[in-house]
DNA sequence: GCCGTACCGTACCGTACGTTACGGCAGCGG
DNA sequence: CCGCTGCCGTAACGTACGGTACGGTACGGC
């Protein structure tokens, strides 16, 4: 339940960032086939210097895990006057950041390579995944749904519980339809739609003052 | 979108079942990492046998797939009496049955399999996945949800938006969470009273009658 | 100019595994 | 009893790929 993320061993040369981006940009497109010698070449560096920097083929594809998940660090919202609005704004903001991410190709294929070599592992990409995927995004969001309960606009009593019920609510079968294989069209216009509808509807489970909220469509 | 499992092309021999059964519990075991002979020593039948019936290690897998899905067949809830009550008592026990499978070993690890494969695929795994597992939901549950728009105890526009919010709020984060090695425990108990929950939050979210229904917890 | 360091490119090695081939055996129709 | 069929067990083949070794080059310090 650590932070996976080594900041403090974070000595990534920016040759070394180059060939991890590279491993990234091959791990979209060919998914979990890729070979040492294809990042080599991609990245035009010898096979040599991947082993001396990355150990092996799991440290390799460890380091790219990690290096991708500290490109997109948390964004804190933290607002002085804390209302309705506020709040719903900032749950809608937090949704379509969420689906914009999950639904990115690179997110894709980290979790289809985490999801394939969870389990039986060493190095498990799996636990650095969820550490940087769901763990992160409850990390981000409890602040926010905690507020909202101090300041009288949320009702709940766990709040991992109200966490787990606005992941649903988000993100409901896209992720594993993705993962799948599933083409799925998601335009910023259906991401806002969706969004909202969400922040709606967990409002309407959880809000505190009406409840007289519509909660389909 | 076609029905992917060939029932009519479904002559399997007891004999070819018991290979597949062997080769279910070695992708339980090992994952993708399971090899032709592993599976014919466990089978205790020769490779020649398993490229005769199969054709190579894509065909093996799919089978593998189509004839556990073959297995889990649906068992259609058509009640007389049709109230709010066999309504709820609907959903609930399809929350807890979906959950259960879900959480099961072999969904978990045919889940993987099928994610990791996804994409650069011929035979590709990920649809047939996708046919059994979220297609299949929506199927076997959008009947129940219009008849109980029909007789006026929900309100939606789309059955797909009101399929898709059950299917977050049954699921949430948990199957993500397997497929990515959390050690997840789901009790009996525990599933009954997510099923419980996700069915209330559900009928309070769609429900056409009392708009009272607390939410969380 | 000389050496050490870092790195590229490439050739090479060992092995695992998919796939094929073959010998032997059991059952069965004639 | 003979031959055919289906299958088991195993040996053999080919290849892809992880991992290693090595020659060649650029560069910075002395």
């Amino acid at each position: 339940m650590q932070l996976a993320v080594d900041v403090g061993e974070n000595a990534l040369t920016e040759r070394q960032k180059d060939v991890l981006d590279a491993a990234l940009a091959l791990l979209v497109e060919a998914g979990d086939t890729l070979t040492m010698t294809s990042v080599a070449r991609r990245a035009s560096c010898s096979k040599e210097s991947l082993y001396k920097w990355f150990g092996d083929r799991d440290g390799l594809l460890t380091a790219t895990v990690q290096w991708q998940a500290s490109k997109v660090r948390a964004v804190p919202v933290n607002p002085e006057a804390f209302d309705l609005a506020s709040l719903t704004a900032g749950l809608q903001r937090f949704a379509s950041d969420w689906l914009h991410v999950l639904s990115g190709t690179i997110s894709v294929a980290l979790n289809r390579v985490a999801v394939g070599h969870a389990g039986s592992d060493k190095h498990d990409l799996g636990v650095i995944v969820l550490e940087n995927g769901p763990f992160a995004m409850a990390r981000r969001l409890k602040p926010l749904l905690e507020l909202g309960r101090d300041t009288g606009l949320l009702h709940f009593y766990e709040t991992d519980e109200a966490f787990r019920t606005f992941f649903g609510l988000v993100v409901r079968d896209v992720q594993i339809r993705l993962l799948l294989g599933d083409r799925l069209e998601l335009t910023d216009a259906s991401i806002e739609r969706d969004s909202l509808r969400a922040t709606q509807q967990f409002l309407a489970l959880y809000g505190a003052q009406t409840e007289a909220a519509e909660g389909g469509h």
